[in-house]
DNA sequence: TTATTAATTTAGGGCAACCTAAATATGATC
DNA sequence: GATCATATTTAGGTTGCCCTAAATTAATAA
C-alpha cells in the first residue's frame, strides 16, 4: 500500500496521463503545487515500488498496478463527492477538497458500504465517471443482497468502462453496475455477461455510443453505457 | 491547528486524564503503542504549542485550549462511529479504527452536516457521550433550519454536559441538544436556557441524576440529561 | 552543428515523527 | 538518608517528504 502522499501522486499522474499520454515532472509539480525536484524524488520512489514506469527526463506512466491503485483512489474520491453533495449537502466549492482529504482513509469495507448507500452512482457531481469496484461480482445485486459489508474476492483482471474503449475495440461484458432492473434492461438489448461487444462510434461530449453485439448494431445512451464494464481480453477458462 | 498525530496525542491524553487525573508518559506510550521517548518529544511540542501543561517526570495535563481540541476530535470520532454503525452498517469491530482514521480529515462544515444527518446523537455506539458542537447556538433547531451547512460563530466559553458536574456544583443551562420538541420537554420541567441548576446526586452507571432548579429538586433520566449542557460560570453580560 | 534555453535531476538541508541505547531523576524500601 | 528499581528524558540516528541552488540533459533556434 502506498502512503497518502504517494496516492496523491498516483491520482495526479492518472489525470495527466489521460490528457497528455505521459506525465512530465513539471506537469505533476504544477498540479500538486510541489517543487519539481520533489516530484523527481517521488517518481523514483513510485518507480521502485512498481507503480510507475519512470524514464528520467521523459516523465512517467503508470504501470498496471499503479493504474489500478490510482483508479481505486479516484473512485473513492468520486464516491465521497457524491456523498458530500447528495447526502450531506456540503457547499459545492468545498466538496472536492474535502473528498481529497478523506479519500485516503476509506477502507474497502467503508467504500463498499458507501457505494451501497448511494446506490452505486455512475458519475460524480462534476460529471466524471466513477469506475467499477474491484469486488468479484457480476452486478451490484450481489453487494445489495449483503446485510453486512462482507469482504469479497477481488477481481484479477482490470475492468474498463465500455465508453473508454477506442472505436473498433472489442471487449467482453464482465460487470453491470446496478441492480436486477438494470441487468434486465440490458439483457433485453442482448447485453448480457460474457457477451463480446465492439465499440463502433462515440458521439462526443457524453452523447450516445454505437456498439456491435452479435452482428447487431445498436446505439445506447451514455446513461446506460455508464453501467457496462468490460474486460479487454476474453476470460481464460481453465 | 495541530497535526493529525498531535490530535491523536491530545485525544489519548484526554482519556487518560479523565481516568487518572494526569497523563504520565508511559501511559500515553502504552495507549498509542509508541516508545516513551517519542512521547516525551511530543509532549514537549504540545507544551510549546500551548495544548498541555507538561511537568518533566510528572506527566502532562491538557490546557483549556488542549481540552477544547481534544474534545472536538473526540466528538468527531464518536459522530463518525454513529455514522459508520447506523448508516453504513460497518462491522462493529472495525468501527473504532475506521473512525480513528477519518476523524482528522473532517472539516467543521462536514462535522455539522453529519451531526444533522444523524439528528444530533447523544451517544456513540459504545455508549460514550458525544460532546456539544462549538457553534454558538441555543439548540439544534438552529442547525436543522439551515438548508446548507453554513458557518456560524463559535462559542467562547466551553460547554459541559450537565452529567459531568460534580455533586453540589452549579451551572447555567447554555445549550440544549435536540430540536424544539426536546426544548419544549425540558421547558416543561423548568429547564430553560440561562437557568441556573445545581447537580445534587448522580446514580452510578448511567442512572438518573438529581438536580436542583429554582429551589425545586427533580430527578431526570440520563437520556434526558444527555441533552443538557451548561457553562460553569454565569455568562458575563456586557 | 553549435549554442542557447528550458526542463529536469542531483546535492545538500530542514522538519516531523519515530526508534534504540544511555543517562538521569523519582519514589519506595531498608 | 542511602540504595535500588522503575520511569523518564536526552542523545544520536532513520525515514518520508518537502525545499533551494547548482549541475546536467534535452529540445530548439541560429
Amino acid at each position: 500500500m502506498a502512503s497518502e502522499q504517494l496516492e496523491e501522486y498516483l491520482e495526479t499522474i492518472l489525470d495527466i496521463e489521460e490528457q497528455d499520454g505521459v506525465a512530465k515532472t513539471s506537469a505533476i509539480a504544477r498540479c500538486l503545487k510541489i517543487a519539481p525536484a520533489s516530484v523527481t524524488e517521488a517518481l523514483q520512489v513510485l518507480s521502485e515500488k512498481g507503480y510507475v514506469k519512470y524514464e528520467p527526463y521523459h516523465g512517467a506512466t503508470l504501470t498496471e498496478q499503479g493504474t489500478a491503485m490510482a483508479r481505486k483512489v479516484k473512485r473513492r474520491h468520486r464516491l465521497l463527492e457524491v456523498f458530500l453533495t447528495d447526502v450531506l449537502h456540503i457547499n459545492e466549492e468545498n466538496v472536492h477538497d474535502e473528498a481529497c482529504k478523506m479519500e485516503h482513509t476509506l477502507s474497502d469495507e467503508t467504500e463498499c458500504a458507501l457505494c451501497k448507500l448511494l446506490k452505486a452512482p455512475a458519475r460524480c457531481p462534476h460529471g466524471s465517471l466513477i469506475s467499477a469496484c474491484n469486488r468479484k461480482v457480476e452486478s451490484c445485486s450481489a453487494c445489495l443482497a449483503e446485510s453486512e459489508s462482507a469482504s469479497a474476492c477481488t477481481r484479477d483482471e482490470p475492468l474498463l468502462p465500455v465508453t473508454s474503449l477506442a472505436p473498433g475495440q472489442k471487449g467482453i461484458i464482465a460487470f453491470i453496475r446496478g441492480d436486477t432492473s438494470v441487468v434486465q434492461r440490458l439483457t433485453d438489448l442482448g447485453l448480457t455477461l460474457k457477451t463480446e461487444i465492439q465499440l463502433m462510434r462515440k458521439a462526443p461530449l457524453h452523447g450516445p455510443i454505437e456498439i456491435a453485439v452479435r452482428k447487431t448494431r445498436l446505439a445506447i445512451d451514455h446513461e446506460i453505457a455508464d453501467h457496462i464494464f468490460v474486460t479487454a481480453r476474453a476470460e481464460k477458462s481453465r
